[in-house]
RNA sequence: GGGCCUGUAGCUCAAUCGGCAGAGCAGCGGACUUUUAAUCCGAAGGUCGUGGGUUCGAUUCCCACCGGGCCCA
């Protein structure tokens, strides 16, 4: 409550509360004794929601709450029409507002209200002479209320932009208090926990996440201005194929079948392909059931897409130049900065194969040329112990990922994977032990995946059986063999571009964030 | 899995070489008709994450456990 010195409280507080909780009423007054407000908040028994529930048991009782509220103008466009207004000028304009109450400053007969709304703050001027008697009524609000209120648009004699209010009405009451209204809330648990109330009062996840909504129009836009069409595939499947990543289980009870989630949506899209839908993209959810760090998350977004009749540097052309456009959309320029240091995403990015990467900074070196034994012997020189499953082309992945990705800063595309680690990509050319296939790393992650899609099914059909023997290995993330999508291989696809983009990483990027669970809104967590 | 840090009022944070736990904000009472994290006065608000141990005495020291964070494998 504000306006002090007006206390016009008319039920008694532990009354109220022996009503809400439907116990015998004692009279020790134990009732305001368990101030445990992050747990079982017992709003009426709490000193900070006693009053804020009384309140709203007012309101329940008498007319209740409107179920709609006409709104005339938002805090930025007052801003815009009327941010030319000198200080002690007035508008002459009537306007509507709505929001939440977000700080009061109370002088007695006067008092200044921040109410900010989706687009951001405006304050209300509220004296007696405007609002007359509702002014009594007004001291009953609490922070954090949502009211709706109509006034002049005026400028205050220290020329800050305000509503002097002539009316208001409560549309929702509050009956928690905020945090703290300077430092809000900095606990990283109770923030994505509770991520209404960092919404509310810390400017920054607001910012990110409505950075995130924009990257992902802009990639629905970039896509669609190329021709392509969005689609949506399965999340529960049968078998976990397209990625090598360990599923969630789950079981679909009338069918009585085990089921896993999604770990990709690669091998549906291209069966798209095959249908003849030619350019086809996906943002969707996916599902890993692995850890979660600064920059893995068990559950997270992931674009696909597919392209009948390119190749995998059509698409890399394609990715640089959409990243630099989102950048600059979002950010203001395709150079950024990111936790302290500047990155550029201008075009283009460097391309380099990823064995010669490795070469470049290893002891010795290692081919495909060489035995199995021999390339052993070089890992172990460079600190990696093979497991027994892997081959040479794990053992440069492992290398790589050792030494090279930490090292990148500036965005790259890490070319030619071992065919080994790429069983759904294209042989090279010129090697076949390599694949047409990137990674864009940068700031040493993995932010993009693409090939030219491996179409010849006699090889597909080869490439899973290898993954098979990997799983029977002991090689737990090793893919199994998806025998519908070879029959759909079988009827032709035609060469195929596809890609995969982290959206959760780019958004990161964007938005200087060092951690994933900033940029999703309910990150996946533990019991509370 | 290993190392380091961390858990104190609704929120943000102090303090205690082991001796009745403090501030700001929020809330409550009061003053104030031009504030901008308003200001001023007053009174409140705590099972110091949980459980053991050492001690005359533990929020502080030790152990275990439950959370959280960062780094490493």
């Amino acid at each position: 409550m504000f306006f002090r010195g007006n206390d016009r409280r008319v039920l008694d507080s532990r009354r109220l509360a022996h009503d809400l909780r439907d116990e015998p009423m004692t009279d020790s007054g134990d009732s305001v004794d368990s101030p445990d407000i992050d747990d079982r908040l017992d709003l009426a028994a709490h000193p900070l929601t006693a009053g804020r529930l009384e309140k709203h048991q007012a309101v329940l009782s008498g007319e209740g709450y409107p179920f709609r509220f006409e709104r005339t103008a938002l805090a930025a466009e007052l801003a815009t029409d009327y941010g030319h207004l000198d200080a002690g000028e007035e508008s002459g304009a009537h306007v509507t507002v709505a929001g939440r109450i977000r700080n009061v400053r109370d002088m007695g007969k006067l008092a200044f209200v921040v109410l900010s709304d989706v687009s951001g703050s405006i304050q209300l001027f509220v004296d007696r002479k405007s609002l007359g008697d509702a002014f009594d009524a007004f001291g009953d609000l609490d922070i954090g209320d949502w009211i709706g209120a109509s006034g002049e648009v005026m400028v205050t004699r220290k020329g800050e932009l305000s509503v002097r209010i002539s009316s208001f009405e409560l549309l929702a009451k509050a009956l928690r208090p905020l945090p703290d209204k300077f430092h809000g809330l900095q606990d990283v648990e109770a923030r994505s926990r509770q991520r209404y109330v960092d919404l509310m009062v810390n400017e920054q996840a607001r910012a990110v996440a409505l950075a995130r909504s924009r990257v992902i129009s802009l990639f629905r836009r970039e896509f669609e201005a190329r021709g392509y069409i969005e689609v949506e595939t399965p999340v529960l499947l049968n078998q976990a194929t397209g990625a090598m990543a360990r599923p969630f289980e789950t079981h679909h009870n009338a069918l009585d079948i085990d089921m896993v989630l999604r770990i990709a949506t690669e091998l549906y899209l291209k069966r798209l392909i095959v249908g003849g839908l030619e350019r086809v993209f996906e943002v969707g959810k996916i599902f890993r059931n692995e850890g979660i760090d600064a920059t893995h998350m068990p559950e997270f977004t992931m674009l696909e897409s597919y392209e009948a009749f390119a190749d995998f540097e059509d698409i890399a052309k394609m990715v640089e130049s959409m990243f630099a456009v989102i950048a600059t959309e979002v950010t203001g320029s395709s150079v950024i900065h990111y936790q302290g240091r500047q990155l550029d995403l201008t075009p283009p990015y460097p391309r380099k194969p990823m064995l010669a990467m490795v070469n470049d900074v290893l002891e010795g070196s290692i081919s495909f040329s060489q035995s199995r034994d021999e390339a052993v012997s070089v890992a172990r020189g460079n600190g990696i112990e093979p497991e027994a499953h892997w081959g040479i082309g794990k053992i440069i992945e492992e290398l790589f990922d050792r030494h090279v990705q930490p090292t990148i800063w500036d965005p790259v595309f890490v070319t030619h994977h071992p065919v080994e680690i790429s069983p759904l990509a294209r042989r090279a050319v010129d090697d076949p032990n390599v694949t047409e296939r990137w990674e864009l790393f940068i700031v040493g992650s993995e932010y993009g995946n693409a090939f030219s899609e491996l179409n010849e099914p006699l090889d597909q059909r080869a490439r899973f059986e290898a993954q098979m023997e990997l799983k029977a290995a002991g090689d737990e993330e090793a893919q199994e063999i998806d025998e519908d999508f070879v029959r759909a291989l079988e009827y032709g696809m035609p060469p195929t571009g596809g890609l995969g983009i982290g959206i959760d990483r780019l958004v990161m990027l964007l938005t200087d964030q060092a951690h994933i669970r900033e940029v999703i809104l309910f990150p996946t967590m533990r019991p509370e």
